[in-house]
DNA sequence: ATCGGTACCTGCACGC
DNA sequence: TGCGTGCAGGTACCGA
């Protein structure tokens, strides 16, 4: 479900708890910790005070003054919830001093974690693609030699685009998905640069793609998903041209592109 | 040191 | 109705 224009949306509709304070905490399932034991992640974070909620690439982390950050991630069904019911994959409940916030998520890919320091994971993450510039991004792109589309979505190299907005951006960028990397022309690479950024950006406008179950927050849909051109739409005429979207594996996933207009 | 492939988990759509 | 198959926004880890 969730690359960044989701978790931007997720994020910015947390911003409530900023100033809450955490009352209590229920762990119903244990595999999210990523084997922390339930018991010290508790003792860690009741009575501390959530100060800042931030986005780093897919990650959120909740700042807890200088005791530490709670580290989340969600993974492919993650959701993060304000207030509501618990439900069948409610693993994580946080009692606010008002309200409450509940981490569901049915596959169980996410995770939610407390560290004391700045995450290495979260360090070690490439830069944020609507912080970088075109020219440093498309000499990042030569120093690969690797299928583009793998590279989007290694979060070392660039951090937050999943295999929905690679897609979309390769499309816009008139890119193959097998383009190598250090192949690409400078000035094709800044375009690519580009196509990610205005992907990025009218998908955070439109608070994110709900494919089958995102929501924010709130509760509330993305809308992107009408917006897609390319991804799951296998057969469907090209928005520009006509030809059919083809689909083929990529990194193992599914990627979905126009062999007309996207050239290696 | 980088890679591509596989594993992790649940739910859904589809064909038979 | 039920069963098997393939697919799904994610990353970690393995061996080559």
């Amino acid at each position: 479900m969730p690359e960044l224009p989701e978790v931007e949306t997720v994020t910015r509709s947390l911003q409530p708890i900023v100033g809450r304070r955490i009352l209590a905490v229920e762990i119903r399932g244990a595999r999210i910790l990523r084997g922390a034991d339930p018991d010290r992640v508790a003792v860690e974070l009741v009575g501390r005070r959530i100060t800042q909620v931030k986005r780093y690439g897919k990650f959120i982390l909740l700042s807890l003054g200088r005791s530490g950050y709670v580290v989340l991630h969600l993974g492919m069904t993650g959701r993060l919830l304000l207030g509501g019911e618990a439900g069948k994959h409610t693993h994580v409940i946080l009692t606010l001093d008002k309200g409450s916030l509940l981490f569901d998520d049915s596959r169980q890919f996410g995770s939610f974690e407390f560290s004391r320091e700045f995450p290495a994971r979260v360090a070690k993450l490439g830069p944020e693609p609507l912080e970088i510039g075109s020219q440093e991004f498309a000499l990042a792109l030569k120093s690969h030699r690797v299928r583009v589309k793998s590279l989007l979505l290694n979060q070392s190299f660039v951090r937050g685009v999943g295999n929905i907005y690679a897609d979309e951006s390769l499309f816009r960028a008139g890119i193959h998905p097998l383009a190598l990397s250090h192949r690409l022309t400078a000035e094709r690479a800044r375009g690519l640069h580009r196509a990610i950024v205005d992907v990025l950006s009218d998908a955070i406008d439109a608070g994110g793609s709900s494919i089958s179950d995102y929501v924010d927050a709130e509760g509330r849909k993305g809308f992107f998903q009408v917006q897609h051109r390319v991804y799951q739409r296998t057969g469907e005429p090209c928005v520009v041209c006509g030809s059919p979207i083809r689909r083929l594996l990529v990194a193992q996933r599914s990627s979905h592109f126009c062999a007309r207009c996207q050239k290696r």
